[in-house]
DNA sequence: AGCCCGATTTGA
DNA sequence: CAAATCGGGCTA
């Protein structure tokens, strides 16, 4: 997407998120998903935020730059989420995907989802039941591990591969995305933030998180 | 230096 | 329902 896309307001933008893909430019080929969850983080005013307050540290720095680029955080020291950083520079402003729809590069996904079953060899009829498809972007932990993205692009350029942001071809975009919003996932700590409707998603898509 | 804990996921 | 696992951020 070009610049303009990415100025809008926080809570616009992660709206507008919802439908495009997400695109990771490997070795293996082209990794695809599209965007069915997201969250607004706002900063100063919004305490789940980890730059509540206008706070300014290593982690959240990338925040404080200009809008369009990455943050990446390690969370529970295990797994990696992916933010779209929003907002103009010095309003730290980021929007977390929660979810994605697979939608190429799916044996990628398998296999760094599920290196074990990889390794032993899925069997042809069971490689692609709708529960396994599910299970491989339905949550921030996993769809940065299914895409192979981690903190080496913190700060990256989403206009630029190999990790970018994209309209979808013409032939699938959807005309009449119905979107739902509500109250953002275990944030429990925030006080007066809990309830705020910061939370997006594509209205009864299989691929949101539980 | 030390301590606490998280914008999660998994399996007992 | 608790463990896994570790670096950031805060206190000293």
């Amino acid at each position: 997407m070009e610049s303009a896309f990415f100025e809008q307001p926080t809570l616009a933008l992660a709206e507008a998120l919802l439908g495009k893909y997400v695109i990771h430019e490997t070795n293996q080929g082209s990794i695809v998903g599209r965007i069915v969850e997201t969250e607004a983080y706002k900063g100063p005013e919004d305490r789940a935020a980890h730059s509540f307050g206008g706070k300014r540290t290593q982690r959240t720095e990338v925040m404080f730059g200009p809008p369009g680029h990455a943050y990446f955080f390690l969370i529970y020291g295990m797994y990696h989420c992916f933010n779209v950083v929003s907002a103009a520079t010095d309003k730290p402003e980021a929007i977390l995907i929660r979810a994605l729809e697979p939608i190429n590069g799916i044996p990628f996904m398998i296999q760094q989802r599920f290196p074990q079953k990889y390794a032993a060899g899925l069997r042809k009829e069971e490689s692609l039941t709708p529960r396994l498809k599910k299970q491989l972007t339905n949550g921030p932990g996993k769809l940065t591990q299914a895409l192979g993205i981690d903190q080496r692009y913190y700060d990256h350029d989403l206009k630029l591969p190999p990790l970018s942001i994209a309209e979808p071809p013409t032939q699938n975009i959807d005309e009449h995305l119905v979107i739902s919003r509500g109250p953002r996932i275990n944030i429990a700590y925030a006080q007066e933030a809990i309830h705020y409707p910061w939370r997006f998603w594509i209205k009864n898509n299989p691929y949101v998180s539980q």
